[in-house]
DNA sequence: AATAGTTTTGCAAATGTTTTCATAAAAATG
DNA sequence: CATTTTTATGAAAACATTTGCAAAACTATT
């Protein structure tokens, strides 16, 4: 079966196969029970003989859905994006919805382009990553009747639902941890903020924090780290071996605190009894690394599959009106690499 | 501009406004080079005030390319595919690609449903991951005439072009390496090979290096681990607590080796002093965990890359012939998680 | 100014489906 | 068995484009 290699087999190739009308065999497809059962099973033999594939771009002319999600992320390379989007996929995908994926690489005005992209190719939704958007990017889906939610980040302010972990509250959980513990002398490392506002909004509800709590952050001491564990480690070496230096340090996420903790060990200083260090996110493998670290989960495949429901019942819902924002709480997790400060309690 | 949200707006909407056919305002988009540019000037206002936004899907039923590129993986978790598709991603995008991806969780009954998925959006290529694929898969392949490239893996026999890492000889090079290094008492542990032709092709060669080299491993050192920092961290630690230990551990992969690091710390051994730790990938961070890991490189990006441009010129190339197969070859990176049996040297 | 040659444009057919409406076939009713 | 009702099917229009062909509008040449 499945050779007839000839030409294209369409709808009417079919039909002749089965020696019934194109419409016919539409509706064998379409609305099965409409269709008498000796008929059903004509047509498909005549399916499995030509080897005949439905052709999703023919129906989706008719306005009939298209059955694609457009999802659009920083980048795929930071783990827990690809997480959050295997989530989503999962979830769609038991719906009957394929995405496709696009990343723009923290350049808000490659997003714009791929947005259109997507619209040509009428996605039935957009999955967007963070809040904060060009100007033009909302105007286009304003213009359009499509489906939007924004992945990731969760605010109740949003300019469309939200559905994601709040950033500031993240930060603040930490940073209380760290104040609790009794450090005055803290360091932050952050990644660069620019296009970021995950990182920007986490960054200043940290120093606000620890400020309201009469600590103060020296210039020398907040760290801009671009993600990866490699730039981390060496910065932490740098800030680490100084004569002068913080009893804790604040990590924007876990792959600077993990290269924080690696830069730790390598300047032989120990974890927590030396330094305190915490993160943000709570990656795999963030609980089995020595020391394990204390960190804020960020529920990823949570966000994942709630944004995969929201965005489905958006889609097919009758009318449920727009999908509302939802905040997939953050969560202190408390592990091995943070302590108490030396002298205190 | 682009308000009118009123109804669609088509090529006829958009013609009717610069008052010129659809047929111009067609070749506006397709062959710029045929429209006067008086004509074209008002036909760009005409799209930019009706805010027109082309459909791909009408063009499609004409035969003109999707412009899609169907991207199957086993799954997004595991960073090193992530790392694979974001590379492949890119790089099919400058040339104005979008992929549709999908993932079916080593499930190789699933892979055949979404293929079938990716033929009905008409996408123009099709990747797989993996060189081993049910005999529907490739069947319905071969009555398509769409490209096909495997990636991720290479083998010049491949059914259809593969590129990717050869993962014998990966194999080959860490036994090799473990055997010069004087280990006898070798363990090895590996993910669940089901579905899995990466992971078997590196467990067979590693075994078979090692068996002809006179070195067998037991049984009861023949782990095998899912794919999971904290499963190989507790494996590793039930290993190496027996009273008769292994002088060396050769995991599948770096995230194995990555848990097993771990799991010799927890155990209060040192690496490598006490056991030698080597996995297979170079994932990010193997290099800056401590001890560095002794690993082989898996070129993830290049891959990544080379299966783009290989598909793009399958797509838009004249006749350039099916793509060929083409080996990013692996490459063996010493570090500081390997050292020479004790008493040897 | 008339003719020939080019360039630009529009008409209409084609693409692969779905869907509305009408008709034919079958089943139910009297 | 004739009539009504229900169910199953087909014909044709619709969807948003592209494209081959021919007509129209310019240019260039005498």
């Amino acid at each position: 079966m499945a050779d007839k290699k000839a030409k294209k087999v369409d709808i009417v190739t079919v039909s002749k196969a089965a020696r019934v009308s194109p419409s016919t065999v539409s509706r064998y497809f379409n609305h099965p029970e409409l269709v008498k059962s000796a008929t059903r099973k004509k047509i498909d033999t005549a399916v499995r003989r030509t080897g005949y594939i439905r052709n999703r771009a023919a129906q989706t002319i008719h306005g009939i859905r298209s059955g694609t999600i457009g999802v659009l992320v920083p980048t795929l390379d930071h783990a827990i994006f690809a997480e959050v989007v295997q989530a989503f996929s999962d979830t769609v995908a038991s719906q009957g919805f394929t995405i496709l994926l696009a990343s723009h690489g923290y350049d808000l005005q490659r997003e714009y382009a791929i947005l259109r992209k997507f619209l040509e190719h009428r996605v039935d939704g957009v999955v967007l990553t963070g809040l904060d958007h060009d100007e033009a990017v909302f105007q286009l889906l304003d213009s359009q009747e499509i489906p939007c939610v924004l992945m990731w980040n969760y605010s109740a302010t949003s300019r469309y639902p939200s559905i994601g972990a709040d950033n500031e509250q993240a930060g603040r959980l930490i940073a209380e941890h760290v104040l609790e513990l009794g450090h005055r002398r803290v360091a932050c490392m952050f990644p660069p903020t620019h296009g970021n506002d995950r990182a920007l909004a986490r960054r200043d509800v940290v120093l606000t924090t620890l400020r309201v709590a009469g600590v103060d952050v020296p210039e020398e001491w907040m760290l801009e780290t671009i993600y990866s564990i490699s730039e981390s480690k060496q910065d932490t070496k740098r800030l680490l071996l100084q004569r002068d230096r913080p009893t804790a340090l604040i990590c924007g996420n876990d792959i600077l605190a993990t290269g924080a903790l690696y830069g730790a060990t390598a300047s032989g200083l120990r974890v927590p009894d030396d330094v305190t260090v915490v993160g943000i996110g709570d990656f795999k493998g963030s609980s089995e690394i020595e020391p394990a670290l204390t960190t804020v989960r960020l529920p990823a495949q949570r966000i994942g599959q709630e944004a995969g429901n929201a965005m489905v019942s958006a889609i097919i819902g009758p009318a449920t009106g727009k999908a509302g924002s939802l905040n997939c709480a953050p969560e202190f997790v408390e592990r091995r690499s943070s302590a108490a400060v030396k002298g205190i309690s």
